[in-house]
DNA sequence: GTCTAATCGAGACGGTACGTCTCGTCTTCAC
DNA sequence: GTGAAGACGAGACGTACCGTCTCGATTAGAC
C-alpha cells in the first residue's frame, strides 16, 4: 500500500474506501480476465472510481497487481501442530491453497516475470509477499529448535543459506507443481514432499563407507 | 514449431528461413524489451519479415514466445559424470545457466503466467519445454539404477509420482532461486541443493527410535 | 459538422480548433492524393491530431470528406446582376469554379458514388451540399418573378417539379462538363448553356401549326 | 477490353471464357458490395480464376470496372420513333434504365471520380462509354435534319459545340437526377426534360423587344 | 463563514499496438 | 507459356488502452 493522507495537509483528503475497492476490483478482474487482459480503465470502472484516482495512487498495473495479490498472502499463519513435519505440512497446504486461487495464479507469476526487468518491482514483491514467507520459515525453525527437533545453528551465515535454500525449495516446488505441472498440491503430494524435504535436511551425511 | 509445407500441396511454399529468423528475432526482442513490451510488429521488422507472415505461422505472442524459448532448452543434455550426485549437479547447472539468460527469464515466466488461463498454451509448454526435462530425470534415474546407486522401482505408479516430485522440486527450486529470490544458482548453491535432494530421496526413514 | 460540446457536460471539452484543422487537412490530402489514396491516418497527421480524435468526431472517410467538401460550397452566393440571365450565369460560373478545384473534383463524385449504397450518407450530402444549392434556385426564381421576368407559379406542385428539374439540369450539366467531358465550364460555355436553359423554360410551346 | 490471344504464339492459349466470367463476376460484386468494398481477390474467386490471371489481363480495379460497366451501355440504341422528341425520350429512358441498375450506379461514378486524377482512365472511359453516347447524339441530329425538324448546320465548329452541350446536358441531368437527387428518371420526368431541352434548342431567340 | 487547496467524476487528448484485410508480386507445380 | 494455389512485403484499417490533461464540482481544515 502506498496511499497516505499526509496528516498535516490541506485540501480534500483521499477517500480511504477507494483503496479497498480498487484492490478488490483488481482481484475480481484478475479472476475474470487474467493479467494480460486486465486494464486499468476496467479496474477503475469496476471500483466505481475515475482512472485519475487510480493513477494518483499506483504507478501502474504491476504495482497495483502486486498489492492486490499481496493481500491474499496476509492470511498465511503458522499454527503450532506439535511437530516440525506437521507444521511444514500445514503451512505448505495453506500456501498451496492460496496459489490455487485464480487471482493468485494469474497475477503472481506475471508480476514475477515483469520483475525480471524492473528492480523496483522485484523489491516491492520481496517486501510485500516474500518477506512474510521467509519469516514463517524462521519462525518454524525456531519452534523446532525449541522442541529439540532441530539442532541449534552454530554458524549464522550457514543458517541463513539454509533458510534461503528451504524457502526456494518449498515455494518453488509448490509453484511449479501448481502452475507448470498443472496438478494440485494436495495432502498426498504435500506429505510426500515434506518427507523428502525433512529427510534431506536432517539425515546424517552418508559416511564414506556409505 | 508449427509450419510445415504439407508435402503434396500446390502454391508457393513457405520460406523455411523465415521461421529461424523470426524465432531469433523474438529472443533478441525479449532480451532488449522483455515480454510485456515485445510487439509482434517489432519482431517482424527485426526478422525482416511482414507482420502477415508472422501471423500466418503463429497464433499470437504467447505461442511465438514459447517456441522461441523452447529452442533454448534444446541444448540440455545429461553427460555421464560418474555418479548420480555429479549427474544431477551437472544438469541442474545447465538448467540454471539457461534460466539465467535474459530471454529465458523474461519469456518463460510470462508464458507460464499466461498458461494459467489457456489450456492449449499450457499443453504447448508441456510438450515443447517440460517434456524434454522430464525425460532427463528418467534417464538419470535409469543410469543411477544401472550403477546401483538407486534401487529398482517395484511399483510403477509410485515411481511416476516420485519422478514428478523430483521434477517439481528441481525445476521449481532453480526457477524460484533465479527469478524470485534473484540470486544466482551457482555451483555452491547447486551442491547444497543436490545434497539435500539426494539425502531426502535415499535416506532411510527415521526409525521409531528416531 | 457533428461535434458539439453539449453545453452542460462534464469531462474535458473537445478542442474546437481540431475540427477546422482536420477539415483543412482533408482538403489538402484530397488535392495531393485524391479520394481513393486518402487515408484517415494521413489526415490526422497533417492536422496534428491523433487518429482517435478523428474517429471520435467522424464515423469514417465518407462523412469526413462530405463535411470537408461542403465547406467549399459555403461561398456560393446569388448577387443581383440585374437580369435572370445574368444571375444564372453568375451562379453557374461560381458553381463551376468550385467544381474546378481539385479537392471538389476528387471528393465530390466519390462520395456521391458511395452514397448509392448508403442512405445516411446520401442524406448527409443532401443536407449539407444540395440543400444550399436548391435554395439558390428558389431565390433566383423569386427575384425574377419580382422583376416580372417569370410569371408567378399557379400550381405549387408543378413549381416544385420545375425547381427540381432546373436543379438537376444545371448541376448535372456543369458536373458532367467538368468531370466527364473534362472541359472547363468557362464563360462561353456558361453563356450558351444559359441561353438554352432560359429559352427552354420560357419559350412558348410551339403551336400545333408549328 | 485488352486481352488478345496474340495469334502466332506458342504455349497454352488464354482461356477466352475467363474474360467473360471475370466481367460478369465484377458486375455481381458491384451489386453486392459496391465499388469501395469490391476487391480483386473476391472477383477472382467469384470468376473461378486465379488472381494472377486477373492481373495479367487488367491493370487494376479501375480498368476492370470500366470494362465491366461499359458492357452495360452496349445495349443503347436509337430506334426511329418518328419524331425528334420521341427519339430523344426513347434514348434518355434507355440511358436512365441502365443508370438505375446498381452495378452502374456503384461503379460508374466511382471510376469517373477516380478519372479526375488519372488521364489514362479518363481516356478509357471516354473511348468505351462516352464515345458511343456521343455517336447517338450525332445520329439523332442527322435523322432530325433528314426529317426537316432541325436545320442543317452551317458552321461545323458551332455544330460540334452544340453536340457537346447537348450531351453534357442530357447525360448530366439524368445522372444527377438518379444519383444525387435520388429520384427515378421516369417517363414523366423524361417528357418534361425533353420538352425543355427541345424548346431551348429550337425556339427563336427573343427579339429586340425583349 | 469564507478561503484555499487537494480530491473527485468525467471524458478528450496524442500515442502506440493490435490483429485483420487487401494490395500487387512472386514462386511453385500441373497441364 | 498459361493457370490455380497460395506465400510474400507492404501498409491502411478501425479498435482498444495507455498515461496525461483539462474541466467543473466536492470537501475538508485554516483563517
Amino acid at each position: 500500500m502506498q496511499s497516505r493522507t499526509p496528516a498535516g495537509r490541506t485540501g480534500r483528503p483521499r477517500n480511504a474506501a477507494a483503496d479497498t475497492a480498487i484492490l478488490a476490483a483488481t482481484r475480481e478482474a484478475l479472476v475474470e480476465l487474467g493479467w494480460s487482459k486486465l486494464t486499468l480503465g476496467d479496474v477503475a470502472t469496476r471500483a466505481g472510481v475515475a482512472k485519475t484516482t487510480l493513477y494518483r495512487r499506483w504507478a501502474g498495473k504491476n504495482e497495483l497487481v502486486v498489492d492486490a495479490v499481496a493481500e491474499l498472502f496476509d492470511e498465511l499463519e503458522l499454527p503450532d501442530r506439535g511437530s516440525l513435519a506437521a507444521d511444514i505440512e500445514g503451512v505448505v497446504l495453506q500456501f498451496a491453497a492460496i496459489l490455487a486461487r485464480p487471482e493468485a495464479k494469474s497475477g503472481l507469476m506475471a508480476v514475477v516475470a515483469e520483475s525480471t526487468r524492473d528492480d523496483a518491482l522485484r523489491e516491492r514483491i520481496r517486501a510485500s509477499i516474500v518477506e512474510r514467507q521467509i519469516r514463517l520459515v524462521l519462525e518454524g525453525r525456531e519452534r523446532a529448535q525449541c522442541r529439540g527437533e532441530l539442532p541449534p545453528e552454530p554458524d549464522p551465515a550457514e543458517a541463513a543459506r539454509t533458510v534461503d535454500l528451504i524457502f526456494d525449495v518449498v515455494a518453488g516446488a509448490v509453484v511449479h507443481r501448481t502452475l507448470v505441472s498443472g496438478k494440485p498440491a494436495d495432502e498426498d503430494w504435500v506429505r510426500g514432499f515434506t518427507r523428502v524435504l525433512l529427510l534431506g535436511l536432517t539425515a546424517a551425511e552418508p559416511t564414506a563407507a556409505e
